[in-house]
DNA sequence: AAAAATACTTGATATAAGCAAGTAATTAGT
DNA sequence: ACTAATTACTTGCTTATATCAAGTATTTTT
């Protein structure tokens, strides 16, 4: 396999993906939370408590958009912020008890919306599908 | 592999990949390009003469925002459009000249970025990630 | 011939994201 | 110890991206 074989299988791919993910965004509408939302709050939930930089180490988004969205979710009553003693500069960021229930929601809801996309494969079709996506995944981002 | 394993792997693909696609957004944004415009370029290019509902079948976009897309690209020369004889509803849209330059500059630096991005696997890693890549698609889109 | 469907357009609006300037606190340089 | 630079976060303003709803013209269905 050529380079040119290579880059057109990832560019085809790509194509196809770049939907998918669309329109996993337009499920997410429905739950008033938008995809970056949803994975603020996936983050937070992994890391117990975090700040908005360690977020952004994650997600590389404008600083003042995500102040925004972080400020809307605490409006919300989805996270709360608390000013960190060691550097007053950091507020600490954790979810409420709603918010612990909310992105239970969420994720349900993405687990779902895979489960459905893979329903129509085998078992063993299914493990492929997973395999794949993991060995993308290790050449790719070393995970 | 269990079902909640495979749909990790899943979700864990889909949120690194989420990023890698903003970052591909970003690299278009210097073209002057929307990831979507160049996309439409591209289907224009493969399908030679077309229409808006053709393009639509592929994208699904808004039927308003395709139309305001391709009237922007035939404002700058990229498109035109002339009435179908056999359907007077309908406009059949093409490439300009320019228009075929400048979708294949936007080829090029899509193939680039994606070069860029596989630069430091060997040539047996990049083969295993283009097989990958294959698989996830005949697996999850009959292609 | 009327009703329904299709192809496309346009006005108004919403959502997502980004830029730039600013405040407050901390760290580094001298 | 004091100034300069950096870091964490915020806010006002703007742009980019996308959607909704209503409308025109044409074609298809009944």
């Amino acid at each position: 396999m050529g380079e040119i074989e290579i880059i057109h299988s990832i560019r085809k791919f790509n194509r196809n993906y770049v939907r998918s993910i669309g329109l996993l965004e337009k499920t997410f509408l429905n739950t008033g939370y938008s995809l970056t939302e949803s994975h603020i709050l996936y983050i937070v939930k992994e890391e117990g408590k975090t700040t908005a930089t360690d977020i952004n180490k994650v997600l590389h988004l404008d600083e003042g958009y995500l102040s925004r969205i972080i400020k809307k979710l605490i409006s919300n009553s989805i996270l709360i912020k608390e000013k960190s003693q060691a550097d007053k500069r950091v507020f600490k960021i954790s979810l409420t008890e709603k918010g612990i229930k909310e992105q239970q929601k969420l994720d349900e809801l993405s687990s779902c919306s895979i489960a459905g996309i893979i329903s129509h494969l085998s078992q063993g079709q299914q493990e492929e599908l997973a395999q794949s996506f993991n060995k993308i995944m290790r050449l790719l981002y070393g995970q």
